[in-house]
DNA sequence: CTGAATCCTTGTCGATACTG
DNA sequence: CAGTATCGACAAGGATTCAG
């Protein structure tokens, strides 16, 4: 047993790709711990995001299926964001790293 | 209760910027999992990290906490790097990681 | 309201050369 | 062996403008 599967098939590096930069987490996080969203109001939560970051990066998390993308046939139109079912299960994720930041604070 | 504490103060942020980027994660995971490493270890052991950038990243890791630096009085030199205490408690989040990778590809 | 296209700034990465 | 210093390449971030 010189073998640890943890180090082995490490997916970190494609969850950081996934979810990192300026955005993608503050963007995510609403998303799964808040719940669905319309564009305007991402724009308005994610604090300091532009119109064309917040695009990018929800575009980007969609491609990589963490985010689902729902239009409205509607005038003005309607669009509503909201966590997948891969993108919600990240929570745990969140909550070790909350644990962290907890445990460490001592 | 409309009040959630993992949203609240949420670390994922803060832990982006202290082990995000190209080379932090494989370093600390090489340090965590595997042990104490020399700096000319580390550089075999970091696929295709250069002595400039092994160096620098070394030395963020050590500013925030996560990597304590040794070095030896010898000829010639001898420097170990080794996960501290708070390093090595990251390793339940690399476990959330590890679990969501698995469940996901289900 | 939602979003695409353009252009510009900033920061990260990394090759190379040099040092105790 | 284990660094430091410099400088260029490139990607990420962002302001602005236009459009369905």
């Amino acid at each position: 047993m010189g073998h640890n599967d943890i180090d082995d098939i490490c997916p970190a590096p494609i969850i950081f790709t996934m979810i990192g930069g300026k955005w993608k987490l503050a963007i995510l996080k609403t998303l799964i711990f808040k719940g669905t969203r319309r564009f305007g109001d991402l724009r308005r939560e994610v604090d300091g995001v532009t119109q064309t970051m917040l695009t990018k990066q929800l575009r980007a998390l969609e491609a990589d299926g963490l985010v689902h993308r729902k239009v409205f046939a509607e005038v003005p139109p309607r669009v509503e964001y909201s966590a997948t079912e891969d993108g919600l299960s990240l929570r745990p994720v969140f909550e070790a790293m909350h644990l962290w930041w907890l445990e460490r604070g001592l």
